[in-house]
DNA sequence: TATGCGCTTTTTTTT
DNA sequence: AAAGCGCATA
């Protein structure tokens, strides 16, 4: 039995499985087989009978990938998924916390901020306090809170450097008063609360580093702070962590990853098994050699070489469009011939650096009328009309939420104004109580009368729904709040009543398998904001960003805007880290391409309404010029060996120009033609780069070149 | 209370 | 170019 389990691995990943009960860290490239190893080393300790289905923590980042291990976990052996501890961070602290509120500090029925949520009530805090929003945003102060609960660190272990610090450090308190008074936690709180549990109570540790005899790690590059430090409670003297990560592969550190905690971790636990997967199983061996070579770029490196024994495959296709229009003329020509040559349209995808560049591309296919469907955008619990009905879900529950009262008492209006609303957080205010309380104590003079009826619809709410199962429960609420008429009477409303539909039958598919409980209904909604999609997959080409990629493969990949300052962004060019992190972005792009892989660029690009001009990414440069094919006339990787120069050198600031000539002019040469200023050195007798529309780009003298400015 | 105009601001994103 | 936001007006 567990040779069968074993029988299909490659000696590396074998190996992985069936390590002893030892801390283990798996440097698992892309495509190299990472959730397979991790799932049939569980299904290997379970079916060998060293643990049981109690003994095991397994810890992934987004609900599909957890929602696809188990599903591949139970295809392996006849489980109760139940009793299993599979979940993502976030959604297996819920759990604990749950289990544990009291000691915890929480409510039975705390519920739970999503980022939209935080941010509201941190602007209700700025109002409290009467804080200058222009000189402290709301934003900033969500970073800021989130960024330190990410540390572990509370308001009260706050320095106090200057007035900034000062007002910062108030926020942060000041919200944390008022989450502890709403019984709310926002998705760092639920990690760092669990910590701080965890931390505390020295009897639950040691219950759970009993039962936790194996805590595996998905995606472990992707951990912050705060998570290796809740693992680290997690893990007891006699349990065995198995981490599985690519550092290679690491593209969150923006929003607070430490890839560090790789390195951590083998010092932490002293690591005896550190395990390779390097060959990769996805694509031909062209593509890994671009993948390989771009990363290899990198300084900061645990050292991996990806290698296949398959095929060479194709040479990766390189086009040059002359604008971004000409760009995706391309790629929907490419698209629409791949389609007919019986590439499933699913099977290809087409990627780009940031959201933005979606556009162009969404209407060239909607032109060509090629199918599409865009990753990323607004998820299902997001939308506000959601977010309404489950205000009011939440008011059912626990009505003391003032984040929800506050969201549902004027929608659909009911003449409950500003001022009204003001007077009531005054009122709540000086007596330390919820809006909901104030509300039903009146007293409010002539607004008195819609607030009073207002109290009674949430009652009404909770009376008539009490007992009943959930979806009946959301489908009355929706009448009596009047949502359904709101956007019945609205002449646009009509996705958003069916989105509204949508959510009895999204609380249907959740009582099929769990609870019928309002309260694990929201929290359902808060940690899984995305998995539900309002319309289903068809056969439609696939577009996203490099980041929402991550964990995907195609037959063939677009791999678009590849410029300097879009890909890598500019944002990240000025620092060496974050260029190593673009870097990284641009290895998870290659890799996702199975079979073809399509590199573009455009030499002019409408961006923020202004055209733009920008040089080839020099990622471009780095992928070695034997796998690409240059399908255009004309642009030899010429970027590449600027691109070389700049890699192997430390970037010297570039002299002020003496010569008029900016990067992005255009330009016209007596000889070559019209082109585009890339980049110069040295002043007036120095150099300057020129990429011109029919001779490619080329160094010229400046003094010789006698360039004229052309006008556009 | 709703609407519309002019202003600003543009990465990446899960939970 | 487009979307979000604040403020003024109907």
């Amino acid at each position: 039995m567990n040779a069968s389990l074993t029988a299909n691995l490659n000696p590396q990943q074998a190996a992985a499985v069936e390590l002893p009960a030892e801390h283990a860290l798996i440097l698992a490239g892309a495509g190299s087989g990472k959730t397979r190893v991790l799932t049939t080393r569980m299904a290997w300790l379970l079916s060998t009978g060293q643990v049981s289905p109690a003994g095991i923590l397994a810890v992934t980042f987004t609900n599909k990938a957890a929602k696809e291990m188990l599903a591949r976990m139970t295809a392996m052996l006849p489980l109760n998924p139940r009793g299993l501890w599979i979940g993502t961070f976030h959604g297996l602290c819920n759990r604990m916390l749950r289990l544990h509120h009291r000691d915890a500090g929480l409510p039975e029925q705390f519920a739970i901020l999503d980022s939209q949520d935080q941010l509201s009530a941190i602007k209700r805090v700025l109002k409290l306090l009467n804080i200058d929003d222009e000189r402290y945003p709301a934003k900033s102060c969500q970073h800021f809170i989130n960024g330190n609960k990410e540390a572990g660190i509370r308001s009260a272990a706050l320095q106090i450097w200057d007035e900034h610090s000062r007002v910062m450090k108030a926020v942060y308190e000041e919200y944390e008063r008022q989450c502890q008074r709403e019984g709310v936690v926002d998705f760092a709180e639920l990690l760092l609360r669990c910590y701080e549990l965890l931390n505390g109570n020295a009897s639950l540790r040691a219950h759970y580093q009993q039962r936790f005899r194996h805590v595996l790690v998905d995606e472990f590059q992707d951990t912050n702070t705060l998570q290796y430090a809740w693992l680290k409670l997690l893990v007891g003297p006699e349990s065995a962590m198995f981490a599985v990560g690519d550092d290679d592969q690491s593209i969150y550190a923006f929003r607070g990853a430490n890839v560090g905690n790789m390195h951590d971790f083998q010092r932490d636990f002293a690591v005896k098994h550190v395990i390779r997967l390097e060959q990769n199983y996805r694509s031909h061996s062209n593509i890994l050699t671009a993948a390989n070579a771009v990363i290899s770029c990198n300084r900061n490196r645990l050292g991996k070489q990806l290698w296949t024994d398959s095929e060479d495959g194709e040479l990766l296709r390189v086009f040059e469009g002359l604008s971004d229009f000409d760009e995706c003329e391309f790629v929907v020509g490419e698209v629409q011939a791949l389609i007919r040559d019986g590439v499933p349209a699913n099977d290809i995808a087409i990627l780009y650096r940031s959201n933005a560049q979606s556009r162009v591309l969404e209407h060239g296919l909607f032109t060509a009328g090629v199918p599409y469907r865009v990753y990323g955008g607004l998820r299902f619990f997001e939308r506000q009309e959601i977010k309404h009905a489950l205000a009011y879900l939440r008011l059912i529950a626990s009505p003391e939420d003032d984040n929800a009262l506050l969201r549902v008492i004027n929608f659909p209006t009911r003449g409950i104004g500003a001022r009204t609303v003001d007077t009531l957080q005054e009122n709540a205010r000086l007596a330390g109580t919820s809006l909901w309380q104030v509300a039903c104590s009146g007293g409010l003079g002539r607004s008195g009368a819609a607030v009073g009826k207002f109290v009674q619809l949430v009652e009404v709410m909770r009376t008539q729904t009490q007992g009943l199962p959930l979806p009946e429960v959301v489908a009355i609420m929706l009448e009596l709040s009047g949502l359904t008429a709101h956007y019945r009477a609205d002449k646009d409303g009509e996705d958003r009543l069916e989105n509204l539909g949508e959510l009895v039958t999204a609380a249907a598919a959740f009582i099929a398998e769990d609870e019928n409980t309002i309260v694990a209904f929201l929290s359902h909604a808060s940690l899984e904001a995305g998995d539900h999609q309002a319309n289903a997959q068809q056969d439609a080409i696939q577009l996203m960003t490099v980041h929402a990629a991550k964990g995907l493969e195609f037959h063939s990949v677009f791999l678009t805007g590849l410029e300097e300052g879009l890909f890598p962004h500019e944002n990240s060019m000025s620092d060496p880290k974050a260029l190593e992190e673009e870097r990284r972005l641009m290895y998870v792009a290659i890799t996702r391409a199975r079979r073809r892989l399509y590199l573009s660029l455009a030499q002019s690009r409408m961006l923020h309404g202004q055209t733009r001009y920008a040089p080839g990414s020099r990622f471009l440069g780095e992928i070695p010029p034997e796998v690409l094919r240059y399908l255009n006339r004309g642009y030899a990787p010429q970027t590449a060996y600027i691109s070389k120069q700049e890699t192997h050198t430390p970037s010297t600031p570039k002299a002020a120009p003496e010569h008029g000539l900016a990067i992005g002019m255009t330009v016209q040469h007596h000889r070559f033609g019209v082109g585009v200023v890339t980049d110069y050195e040295g002043g007036a007798n120095g150099n300057v780069q020129v990429n011109f529309a029919e001779h490619g780009s080329k160094w010229l003298a400046v003094a010789y070149a006698k360039l004229q400015a052309v006008s556009n």
